[in-house]
DNA sequence: AGCACGCCGACT
DNA sequence: GTCGGCGTGCTC
């Protein structure tokens, strides 16, 4: 047989195969290279179904990546095909350009950032048929036990279209068990729906509130930057009830009205229903929302809503940056202050920060909102990179509250032994509840007390996989650590000297400021407000209710009683514990405590009806109580600013934090210590603190050494943190996190 | 991140 | 004798 048609071919070079660089959500150094089949389309961004081993991830076409050893490139043989490209619009360029921006800045792989992009990968699939639920139409038949619950979930569905199982369970407060026994039984029945509803349109031209001149005029020129386009950045400082934001709501009008997307990112604890609420007055409709306990059906819904453009309005917490908006017209950061948009786990990053590099990649304005700016944001807002609009008047005509403090170093202040409450705090509320008006104390200390000690030998309650004390709650009869999520029931007896009924609680946090509450005021009708107590918007929502109908006399609560509230008959705001968050010697402590304080003290009195304030305090002559007493923001923060400045902290200088941890602490500590050895101390511009351990030592059974690098404002601390990590080797047991720009700085 | 392969204890 | 624990290593 005459071979030699087949030795030709088989001689002729081969033609190099088509291939594509795709990043996958994984944590690899770079993008994985994949053959593109024939007649298959693969622009940049393409969203990609991929073999990887034995099974198929999803990825996205990355084009723009070079190898990192270009010499050394995967083979053809080696490459396997695309399996399918997804029937989506590509990723944008400045959402690619995005990911590898905030890898390098990070120093995380980008894979783990593109992760947080596509968030969850079934987002990529064509939504399956759901199946809702509807009444059906015979009578519940007379032995059918009507539960608590499925009489919730039937009142739910008496008036309303077929709904999703995980919804009825949700709103009805029950497991979505509940449901299935009710459609088993044939009381629902099942009905296939195509999909979620569609995001309504937001209407940008409904008419908004009557402003002020000074809110109209902060409103243009919101408005006129978004109209502009292009970056620029506002911070937007205004007073708690200066109406900040309905005034920023003007800005995503414009956005809307120019065609584009909005964003808006909130702290997790403040997207609440008040807000929403205000947002559907204004625009007609809810915005998509995005946060952590969306379920899996409605993150899918809302995810390709936005990839594909339909959803206009995006609310949501820090990962809701990531999200591959088409066509982003502006941000907007409200409590852009807020310690909750710093991401401590995995890609370590603040979403303030980012999402200002995301305005910037993007060409366009973002907008950042406080009552109480972070130094950082005011020290740029000094320096002219931000633009700057105040709202300095209350709305209405509301005054700002009376703030006393109340020295707990004297005799007359203190409150008797094993109580919290001083005598000048117990009268005033008394005086609150005579007039028929509504009072709040705040300690942000959950549980009934902070540490639990035996009488008998002063051993102490500690959680076995944390540097932390277990905190006693009696609500759930339980001890608990607030860190890692261990509890545990209170032992009988000492498990170090093994003596009965020994245990004292040391110390107060909400739930005994509450019992001691009731027991000085037995005719008051008290309400909580704890993360414990409340689960989900729609809980803190029905407390909110309570206490706008006059049904609570007195709320007792942590932060998330702090946050966007209004409560237009509360007069009275009493602070348990104003030191609680200066201990510790952290150089932000001081900055944090006037924020969270501020934010406590602006419940009070709003709605014209004078409002009182009341902290506790052991330091009254503080500057952080002094600047609360004296309403004397501007002056703490110079003071402030001036101390960071002449310690060359941030933001006048740069840090960046090693985080050395893993479960066997003698290598941890071997592993600190050679980072200690080798760090660039021969460089006079860079400090190098520690190894210490870090502000938790053990977190999760993990122990954590932590270092620190500061260098000067201008000096990118990327590439020395490089050099520094590529001289140590680390064993796989041990885990090196780097954290630009920690937030604290101990 | 998964998922394989690979070497040492309690079981049908 | 095997089932299975999770330690290490690889995936274009």
């Amino acid at each position: 047989m005459d071979g030699s048609e087949f030795r030709l071919v088989a001689e002729e070079p081969a033609a190099p195969a088509r291939r594509v660089r795709v990043l996958l959500p994984l944590p690899f150094p770079e993008p994985y290279d994949y053959r593109v089949p024939d007649g298959m389309d693969l622009p940049d961004g393409a969203y990609v179904e991929v073999p990887l081993g034995p099974r198929r991830v999803f990825g996205v076409v990355w084009g723009d990546a070079l190898p990192r050893d270009p010499d050394n490139t995967v083979p053809d043989a080696k490459l396997k095909p695309v399996a399918r490209r997804f029937d989506l619009p590509p990723m944008p360029e400045v959402s690619r350009k995005f990911v590898d921006w905030v890898a390098a800045y990070t120093m995380s792989l980008p894979g783990n950032v593109l992760r947080m992009a596509i968030s969850v990968s079934a987002a990529l699939e064509e939504p399956r048929l759901l199946t809702a639920y509807r009444l059906g139409d015979d009578p519940i038949p007379p032995d059918f036990r009507l539960t608590p619950a499925r009489r919730r979930i039937l009142d739910l569905l008496a008036d309303s279209p077929p709904r999703l199982p995980a919804d009825l369970a949700e709103e009805a407060g029950c497991t979505p068990a509940v449901v299935r026994g009710l459609a088993d039984a044939g009381i629902l029945v099942p009905v296939p729906m195509r999909s979620l509803p569609r995001f309504a349109e937001p209407d940008h031209d409904r008419h908004g509130p009557t402003f002020s001149a000074e809110q109209q005029h902060a409103a243009d020129s919101l408005r006129k930057r978004v109209e502009e386009g292009g970056y620029s950045c506002t911070l937007l400082d205004g007073v708690t009830g200066s109406g900040k934001t309905e005034v920023y709501f003007e800005a995503v009008a414009a956005s809307l009205r120019a065609g584009k997307q909005a964003l808006v990112l909130l702290p997790e604890i403040a997207l609440s229903a008040q807000w929403l609420d205000r947002f559907e007055g204004r625009f007609g409709v809810r915005p998509a929302e995005w946060h952590s306990d969306l379920n899996g059906p409605t993150r899918r819904h809302t995810w390709r809503a936005i990839a594909n453009g339909e959803a206009r309005v995006v609310v949501g917490a820090r990962s809701a940056l990531f999200l591959p908006y088409p066509d982003l017209g502006c941000i907007v950061v409200d409590e852009e202050h807020e310690t909750a948009f710093k991401q401590e786990d995995g890609v370590i990053y603040h979403a303030r920060d980012m999402a200002v590099v995301r305005a910037h990649l993007g060409k366009i304005p973002i907008v950042l909102v406080s009552a109480t700016p972070s130094l950082e944001s005011l020290v740029n807002a000094e320096a002219g990179r931000y633009a700057r609009i105040d709202l300095p008047a209350r709305h209405g005509g509301a005054t700002m509250p009376d703030v006393t403090l109340i020295d707990l170093r004297k005799p007359d202040a203190q409150p008797p032994a094993r109580h919290w409450i001083s005598p000048i705090l117990k009268a005033a509320l008394e005086e609150t509840f005579a007039a028929g008006e509504q009072a709040m104390l705040f300690l942000n200390r959950r549980g009934y007390a902070p540490l639990t000690l035996c009488r008998a030998c002063g051993h102490r309650l500690q959680c076995p996989h944390c540097t932390a004390w277990l905190v006693e709650h009696r609500l759930t009869k339980r001890l608990q650590c607030h860190h890692c999520g261990f509890t545990a029931r209170t032992p009988e007896s000492c498990e170090s000297c093994g003596a009965e009924g020994s245990f004292v609680a040391c110390g107060p946090g909400v739930e005994r400021v509450a019992e001691e509450v009731v027991a000085l005021f037995p005719d008051a009708r008290t309400a909580m407000m704890t993360s414990d107590t409340l689960i989900g918007p729609r809980a803190i929502q029905e407390v909110v209710e309570k206490v706008k109908a006059r049904e609570v006399d007195l709320l007792i609560g942590t932060q998330i009683m702090a946050k966007g509230h209004h409560f237009p008959l509360l007069t009275l705001v009493g602070v348990v514990d104003g030191d609680l968050g200066l201990a510790g010697g952290d150089l932000r402590a001081g900055e944090r405590t006037f924020q969270l304080l501020h934010q406590v003290a602006g419940r009070a009195g709003r709605e014209s009806r004078p409002g009182r304030v009341f902290i506790q305090t052991h330091m009254t002559e503080h500057p952080v109580m002094q600047a609360l007493a004296a309403h004397d923001r501007d002056s703490f923060l110079a003071h402030e600013a001036e101390a960071r400045q002449q310690m060359e902290m941030p933001p006048y200088g740069r840090m960046a934090a090693l985080i050395v941890s893993g479960e066997d602490d003698r290598l941890v500590d071997q592993v600190a210590l050679r980072l200690g050895r080798t760090a660039p101390r021969g460089r006079l511009e860079l400090t190098i603190l520690g190894p210490a351990p870090a502000p938790l030592a053990i977190l999760r059974g993990r122990h954590r050494r932590r270092l620190l690098l500061k260098g000067p404002k201008n000096l990118p601390l990327q590439p020395v943190l490089a050099d520094w990590l590529s001289q140590v080797e680390v064993p796989p047991q041990v885990r090196v996190q780097v954290d630009i720009d920690p937030y604290s700085f101990m």
